[in-house]
DNA sequence: TCGAAGTCTGAAACCGATTGCAGTCTTGTG
DNA sequence: CACAAGACTGCAATCGGTTTCAGACTTCGA
């Protein structure tokens, strides 16, 4: 069906090796064969095999991402910085999904690894010991994890927390919730030490609310508690179950802002159409991806000179309807 | 670093034909020798590799999915769909993401089309005669989109247009308009058919406001020419777009459902809760992902089986918040 | 003019699997 | 006991490329 190198070499009269040259290595060949071989690869509609080429080569064109919710919008937002990234560098890339399901995160990552040169794990929920175990047989790249001297990209919550609670304190609120997501991701766990760390810097008193399924429902189950707390202000671990909490809060007639102010994480497109819209620590999730691809990508090429490299992506807080000036009791 | 065929052949001391054999075609070697192969492949943790045998064998057990944007909620889903069937028969997801770009989407169809054993089109954008002249060259299932003999899964959006203008007319409205999308949409077509037929049907009066790109935005942009338009009710193309349309309606002080009844298709999460929850033809996303799967799985196996079959899913009208008795003027 | 160095090109080995064919070893039957 | 049929297994070719190595042909300096 599809043409192989023999056929083009025989339609240029060369051999296959040339023809090889020709395309894979331009210089090593005289001029003008080089150009007849490439213009009968043309004629042809040549395209060489990639299956093949990876046979020899070792390597296959094609990355692997795995993410834990495709559901959730945040992880689209990096899928698509990563595909713009890798198509710019011709790799085509898998994707898998988990469910939030690290047992599924590992099956999938052994399944990808034999057909990918490298893998991003996007906010992986697997346990160290088997991530560490992973790295032995797969190049790996994290977004929103840091683990050992696994090249990751990260945000840099630590900021966002404190441009958060800034805004907070300047709005005269002087008790903040916390509402966090899985136990099991790094990045809920890296925001509440910022938070920790921003509050009583901030001389704010800091109501941790727990853990949380990271989806709506999650959010709307942790608004009771928020109520109870008597908190005047909550932040989510990312918008999704802000959301939810502003569904619940006014289902219990809780009014945003007047009564509690609420901030989320990620800045997805919805937080911006809610009402009140949601203000937010934006992350450029895009970006992430691109970097992601980007570190993985030097890492193929030179696997020790990004070795422990922590890309680090600037948060920045957007300040909406969801804030106002806090209640005085 | 991985094992090959060969080194497990030498570990059970039989030739590298004989483990081929007793992998994948279990019953032609002898049991003992079977057991014995197995265990030297557990042994040395051996998986084949897939380009090596895709090489002779002319398969990948790979699967490309092309959607138009990750970004609409819609999209997702159907992702997971397909995802979770494709790995059920072991095999591998490609993504690519279009950006709505009928151009990239066929350069993306090239690209993939080497590397997979099939592709699933989603809602795609391409021309028809561009879409033949893929078809020779690959094996393609479409979802959301008919053409042809290729095999498809669609929804009953007559049906859902039936089932809305019912509902619309029992809340007493006479007028209704049409927010479509894109106009190189296929389902933008065929939804506008059926909801010509279902209010003509109905004796319902019906505006079509035109084409808007499937965003939020575009739901923003067709609100004024609905309020102008002076209609009762209206329905949208897609669930993005009815949030986008009711955010810019309550800027106007257009009362939502008091004024207008607004009802979207395809109910993403976000629309139950926006404000007021948004009524909705439900689709079964993930079901349309695995029956794409499904088709596209059979198709490999038998050419010819299920060449020009139309697999239909049924739509489900949710009623919420955003649909309410017509006004009396 | 001759030899050395340099430039291109082709033959053949190889990557890691699958599979047609042929050979060996059982087993069953006359 | 001989022979045919059947059950297993191994050899070797093959998929479509890449790459090593050596040979052919130029070019240049002595």
């Amino acid at each position: 069906m599809r043409a192989t190198i023999r056929e083009v070499a025989r339609e240029a009269g060369v051999s296959a090796s040339t023809v090889s040259r020709a395309l894979s290595t331009p210089d090593m060949v005289n001029a003008t064969t080089r150009e007849r071989v490439l213009r009968a690869a043309e004629r042809l509609g040549y395209a060489p095999n990639r299956a093949a080429r990876g046979l020899i080569t070792g390597r296959t064109g094609n990355l692997g991402l795995i993410v834990p919710d495709l559901t959730n919008p945040f992880f689209p937002s990096v899928v698509k910085g990563v595909q713009a990234k890798a198509r710019e560098a011709d790799y085509a890339v898998f994707l898998a999904d988990t469910d939030e399901d690290p047992a599924a995160e590992v099956g999938l990552v052994r399944a990808l690894a034999k057909q990918v040169d490298g893998l991003i794990l996007c906010s992986p929920r697997t346990r160290e010991e088997e991530i560490r175990e992973l790295t032995a047989h797969t190049t790996l790249v994290m977004v929103n994890r840091r683990f050992g001297t696994i090249p990751s990209v990260v945000f840099d919550n630590a900021d966002g927390m404190r441009q958060a609670i800034a805004h907070l304190q300047a709005l005269g609120h002087r008790r903040v919730a916390w509402v966090g997501g899985p136990r099991t991701s790094w990045s809920t766990r890296d925001r509440v030490r910022g938070l920790r760390a921003a509050s009583s810097a901030a001389g704010m008193e800091l109501f941790v609310a727990g853990h949380f399924p990271p989806y709506f429902e999650g959010g709307v189950a942790a608004a009771d508690l928020i109520i109870a707390s008597g908190v005047t202000s909550v932040i989510a671990y990312n918008d999704v179950m802000a959301l939810g909490l502003l569904s619940r809060l006014r289902d219990r007639g809780v009014d945003v802002p007047q009564d509690i102010s609420v901030i989320g994480i990620d800045d997805i497109q919805m937080s911006a159409m809610s009402s009140p819209a949601l203000t937010t620590v934006s992350l450029a999730k895009d970006q992430a991806g691109r970097a992601a691809v980007d570190l993985l990508l030097t890492l193929l090429l030179q696997p020790d000179s990004v070795r422990n490299t922590r890309r680090e992506l600037p948060t920045q807080l957007l300040v909406r309807g969801s804030t106002g000036v806090a209640r005085t009791t």
